[in-house]
DNA sequence: TAGATTGTTAATCGATTAACAATC
DNA sequence: TAGATTGTTAATCGATTAACAATC
C-alpha cells in the first residue's frame, strides 16, 4: 500500500526547479513576518498558473493547505528545504579553476542550499596550492585520490569545452554520480549517471533568436 | 502560399537551444577537414536521437539533406549560424558588475555568437569609470540616456536578487525588449518583453535531488 | 542494386491548464 | 452562510519518438 502521499512519482523535473523559487520567495515573507501563505498568492508573485502551484506543492508538503487560509510558513518552509536537500549538505569537487571556477568556489550561497564545494582541482601549477575561497586548490593528479577517499559524489565541471570530455571520464571513473558541467560541450556518460547542463550559448540563442523574431513582426 | 520552409513555424525553443550545440560540433568537423555530416551522425555524437537532430536541421538548413551523405558541412554552418544571428551583431546592456558581471564582461566568446555587451553600470561609485574587457562601467544614472540614445535593446541583469526587479522595471520603461536575468528571481515584465532566466538553485536542485534518489534507490 | 540516410506522418509521452467538487 | 482556496480528474498543449516511404 502506498503511503498517503507518495512523492517519489508525482514530483517531476521542473516542479523541482521551481521550488527553490518557491522557497526563497516564501522565506522572505517569513522575514516580513507573514505567517501563511496560498499557492493563490505565490502564483501571482512569481507569474506562474495557480493550479502549477498548488499542484508542486501538494507533492512536497507534509501537510494539506486549508482552504481560505493556505500553508502554514514555517511548516511549508521546513517542507521544501527537506525536499530540496537544504538541510543536509552534499559535498562536491569542482574541476577547473579559471573565472568561472573561482566564482562558484567563493560563492557563499550554495552553502544554504546543501552544496559544499570542498576542493578544486586544476592542472595549471600557479594555482596550485592556493586557496580560493578557502578551499585549496590541487592538482589533477590528485583528484582520483581524493574521490575515492572521500566518497564524493558530485562533481562540477568548469574547464574548456575541449577538456570537459576527458576531465568528465575520469571522474565518472572514479565513482563520481552526478556532474554539473558548465563547459559548452554534451558530455558522454555511462546510463545511470546524471548530468546537468548550464548552457549560456543555448539560452541566448533562444533569447535572441525570439527577439529577432519580434522586431520583425513589428515590422 | 507558405515558401518552401517555413521555418518560423518549425522551429520551437527546444530545437533552438540545441542548435548552437550542433553549431559548435560541426565546426570542430569542419576544422578537422570533414565536408559532409550526417544527421544521424550528429546525434550519435551529441547523445541524441537521430529522428530529433532530423527534425532540427530540416527547419534550419537551406537545402535538403542527400540520403547517403548527409549535409554539406560549410553550408549547414552557413545556415545555422545564419540562423542563430551569429553573422548580425546585436548589442546588450549589462546592470551590476560583481563577479559574474565581471566574467560577462570580459567573455570574449560571446561576440562569436552575435553578442556585444557595449558597456557596464553599476551603482558603486569606485567601479564607475573603470574598464572591463574593454568595457566603460557607467552610474546607473547614465542608463536611460544609454538606452535611448543607442536604441539597445537587450538588458543582461547580473545585480543580486533584491534589486533585479527594480533594475527590470528600469530597463523596460526606457525601452528594452529582451532580459537575459542572471539574479535568481522571477521577472514582472509586461507582455511581449522577453525574459530568459539562468538559474543556479534550479539547476542544482534538479541535480541534487535527482542524485538523493538514486542513491536511496540504491540501498 | 542494396542500404544508409533522408523528411514526414502518426503515436507516445510529459507537462500545463481547465473544470469542478470539497471544505474551512 | 458565502466565497476563497484547496486537491484531483480530465482535457489540452507541446515536444519527442516510432514507423515508414522516398532516394541517392
Amino acid at each position: 500500500m502506498a503511503s498517503r502521499r507518495d512523492t517519489s512519482l508525482v514530483v517531476t523535473k521542473s516542479t523541482l526547479s521551481r521550488l527553490p523559487l518557491y522557497y526563497s520567495h516564501i522565506r522572505k515573507m517569513q522575514q516580513q513576518g507573514e505567517e501563511y501563505v496560498s499557492a493563490a498568492a505565490i502564483a501571482q508573485s512569481l507569474n506562474l498558473n495557480p493550479v502549477l502551484v498548488r499542484k508542486d506543492l501538494s507533492g512536497v508538503s507534509s501537510v494539506e493547505g486549508k482552504p481560505r487560509t493556505g500553508f502554514e510558513i514555517d511548516t511549508l518552509i521546513n517542507d521544501l528545504s527537506d525536499f530540496l536537500g537544504y538541510n543536509k549538505v552534499d559535498e562536491a569537487i569542482l574541476v577547473g579553476v579559471g573565472s568561472l571556477g573561482r566564482l562558484l568556489l567563493t560563492n557563499t550561497e550554495f552553502a544554504s542550499m546543501g552544496l559544499d564545494i570542498t576542493v578544486g582541482f586544476d592542472k595549471d601549477p600557479d594555482l596550485v596550492g592556493l586557496q580560493i575561497g578557502n578551499k585549496y586548490i590541487l592538482p589533477m593528479e590528485k583528484m582520483e585520490h581524493y574521490i575515492k577517499r572521500t566518497g564524493v559524489k558530485i562533481g562540477i565541471i568548469t574547464v574548456p569545452a575541449e577538456q570537459a570530455q576527458a576531465v568528465c571520464d575520469q571522474m565518472v571513473e572514479c565513482g563520481i554520480l552526478a556532474i554539473w558541467n558548465f563547459a559548452f560541450t554534451l558530455l558522454n556518460v555511462p546510463d545511470g549517471i546524471l548530468v546537468k547542463n548550464e548552457n549560456l550559448p543555448s539560452s541566448l540563442a533562444v533569447l535572441s533568436h525570439q527577439l529577432a523574431k519580434k522586431l520583425s513582426s513589428n515590422t
